[in-house]
RNA sequence: GGAGAGAUGACCGAGAGGCCGAAGGUGCUCGCCUGCUAAGCGAGUGUACGGAUUAAACCCGUACCGAGGGUUCGAAUCCCUCUCUCUCCGCCA
């Protein structure tokens, strides 16, 4: 959510702003609505602090056995004006309540103009395509043929996007939710936790993935709880309506969990294999930063999920979202997009973003000052990574002739000490 | 799932229709005192929204005693619903 102040000083920069997104949103809309929604306040308010003073004439004159029907007769009437006017403060405050949570973040200046995802930007490169002498062959065939993942079996059970791994599979899956772990808890200084898959509407607010995308996410049947489709959610929502002291800052939390997307409106796009699943694992990288050195942890934090690929060995490359393909909630984001040789692709196996105060006002996520003085946190996440997306990687990657695969060297500790995947 | 108890400020804890944004204590901040530390003395110490001002502070108003609704001229206090916590029993990984 936006800074309400904001939009009511200078309307100008937030028509801006979405407009850079391509977004249609009338801003004018929302300024009317705010001055509506003061009036009524201001109304209400005034007849509350008559009333208020009348009831305390009233204590007083009772108390000194006087006589108040006079009084009791005008607050009556007071009530019931005040009863009718705050239906309409409920009228006003949902119609604009309405209005602003639906309005996106505002892209922060270096972010590139752009329509959509041909206008991002490449950041950095790291490592080179690997070259091999035959041709490398999609995860899906290389873990059908090895028998380690199943994706016919998993339709069975559920449906489609669902996968079912098996043996080696689900070792390497596991073993690069450990490794990761260990490196981000290790070597980059965050706290593990470990949510809850499930979350209530607050939290789902809190973070933006409602009112509006609701259609994204699996909802469970007789209770308002959802399933996370991201760690983001829990994680994030863990201090809302906190006020932090300004010295623990920066909060740094990597959280491991399965994620669960209904993936409304991508039928029939990557239908094979790990890419696009309504189940997958991820570990996620989630800060609550001060907000003047929120872009410095944006680039840390990078850093720190491109330091797992680095540390795979595996070629990818960085790019900064141009302003017509950010997410709602987010002022910047980098994708890390990682090369899978067997699909002859980059895909996108990070985000990571700096929300600024976006989440954090509409989850009161705040901080106290030195000087006493409250403000709302900054907050940030990113994938550190997704875990079947860097699986596919690996495979893809680190595939032989014969159809094994070698295990990266990092990996092994976390593999039973395993070099390679066997050929079946 | 059954029975009971509870939810008040950073924390503990009073409060039982009007004098309660809320006693008292702890903590914290500032000042005094003290050779240092400890102790002691004094003052201060919630959040949000709206207004005024606008650089900010101060100021004015409103709301908030788990959440929502009701009774009443008036609710932290009475009634209803819900949520959460604790205890006992049952069940269970």
């Amino acid at each position: 959510m936006l800074d309400p102040k904001l939009i009511r000083d200078n309307p100008q920069i937030v028509a801006e702003s979405l407009k850079k997104r391509g977004n249609e949103f009338d801003v004018q809309r929302l300024v009317v609505a705010d001055e509506k929604r003061r009036d009524v306040i201001k109304t209400v308010e005034a007849l509350k602090s008559e009333k208020n003073t009348t009831s305390d004439q009233i204590a007083k004159l009772k108390k000194s056995g006087g006589d108040a029907q006079e009084q009791i007769e005008r607050l009556r009437s007071l009530g019931k004006q005040i009863e009718e006017l705050n239906r309409e403060l409920k009228t006003a405050e949902a119609e604009w309540e309405s209005l602003i949570m639906i309005v996106p973040n505002i892209p922060h200046q270096t972010v590139p103009v752009g329509g959509g995802d041909e206008d991002n930007e490449v950041a950095k490169v790291w490592g080179e395509k690997p070259v091999f002498d035959f041709q490398p062959l999609p995860h899906w065939d290389l873990g059908e043929r090895l028998d380690i993942l199943d994706f016919k079996r998993a339709a069975k059970i559920t449906g489609s996007r669902f996968t079912l791994y098996k043996s080696y599979g689900a070792l390497m899956e596991r073993a690069l939710i450990n490794f990761m772990l260990d490196l981000h808890v290790l070597r980059h200084g965050y706290t593990e936790v470990l949510p809850p898959f499930m979350v209530n509407r607050d939290s789902m607010t809190g973070t933006g993935q409602l009112p509006k995308f609701e259609e994204e996410l699996f909802k469970l049947q007789g209770f308002d709880y959802f399933l996370i489709p991201t760690a983001e959610v829990p994680v994030t929502n863990i201090y809302r309506e906190e006020i932090l002291k300004e010295a623990e800052l920066p909060i740094k939390f990597v959280a491991y969990t399965p994620c669960f997307r209904a993936e409304a409106g991508a039928h029939g796009k990557d239908t094979r294999g790990l890419t696009r699943q309504h189940q997958f694992n991820k570990v996620e990288l989630v800060k609550f930063s001060l907000p003047d050195t929120s872009y410095d942890e944006l680039e840390g934090l990078l850093l720190d999920a491109e330091d797992v690929l680095k540390s795979l060995k595996i070629h990818y490359r960085v790019s900064c979202l141009c302003t017509g393909d950010l997410g709602f909630s987010s002022s910047k984001t980098y994708d890390i997009e990682v090369w899978l040789p067997g699909q002859d692709v980059y895909r996108e196996i990070s985000s990571c973003s700096n929300f600024e105060d976006f989440q954090a006002r509409r989850a009161k996520i705040r901080y106290r000052k030195a000087n006493g003085k409250i403000d709302l946190v900054h907050t940030l996440n990113g994938s550190g990574l997704a875990i079947g997306r860097t699986t596919m990687a690996v495979m893809e990657n680190y595939q032989n002739a014969d159809g094994s695969i070698e295990v990266p060297e990092v990996l092994r500790p976390y593999m039973q000490g395993i070099t390679r995947i066997p050929p079946v």
